[in-house]
DNA sequence: CGAATAGTTCGATGTTGATCGTACTACGAT
DNA sequence: ATCGTAGTACGATCAACATCGAACTATTCG
């Protein structure tokens, strides 16, 4: 079982549109929340989503490249988790801003 | 010198993903700084846009309707302010964090 | 009134992007 | 090695949107 990292921007490379923008689509809001609630990361397929697989997997390559979250492998599943650290010093206060917002 | 206001959603109404996809513009992000730095309000067309000026009334709209912006109509300027006070009501947090990024 | 100014609306165009199905890769288990 | 599972990559399609120019509205000024 071995670990490895997608690539994904470093933290001064984040531009606060890209974030924006991928923030502002409804599916890619559902996986924040989703990996808002698992600190510990969460597994792609187990995000309930409306949208078929590969749509998902898009969904989740303009977030890990707007550098909102990370993917690490695992055998064969992909583990997302928030990058909540890098976010919170760009942008304090943006991302718990975000998820206080009614559902 | 009449002052008009044009319609715009009620705090209630305004949604999270609306708000997000709207500042997810750079030319919207721009207009957006513009009017934190101008807390009494400012004229359409005395914000610096690369644009011209029929697609700067499109993002203006776009940000009225999205509930991130208030326009009255002032003689024949209009005036925009950001809804500072609705915004951070909903999302304590998300105006401060995105204003706060390095442009 | 007519002219000038500030801004919007409309229609067209080009680009971006969300979506899907299919084919592909990588890993684990049998 | 073969099969099943998890997920990605690619190509196509369709909808959304950023942009512009031209025509229009509304207001102020002379």
């Amino acid at each position: 079982m071995t670990t490895k990292s997608l690539p994904q921007p470093d933290r001064e490379e984040i531009r606060v549109e890209s974030v924006l923008q991928a923030l502002g689509e409804p599916v890619r809001l559902q996986i924040i929340r989703a990996l808002a609630d698992a600190p510990q990361g969460i597994a792609c397929g187990d995000i309930e989503l409306p949208v078929t697989a590969s749509t998902r997997a898009h969904h989740l390559r303009t977030l890990r490249e707007a550098g909102v979250l990370s993917t690490r492998t695992d055998g064969t599943r992909r583990i997302s988790t928030l990058r909540r650290e890098d976010l919170d010093a760009l942008y304090p206060g943006l991302l718990t801003g975000i998820l206080s917002a009614p559902r």
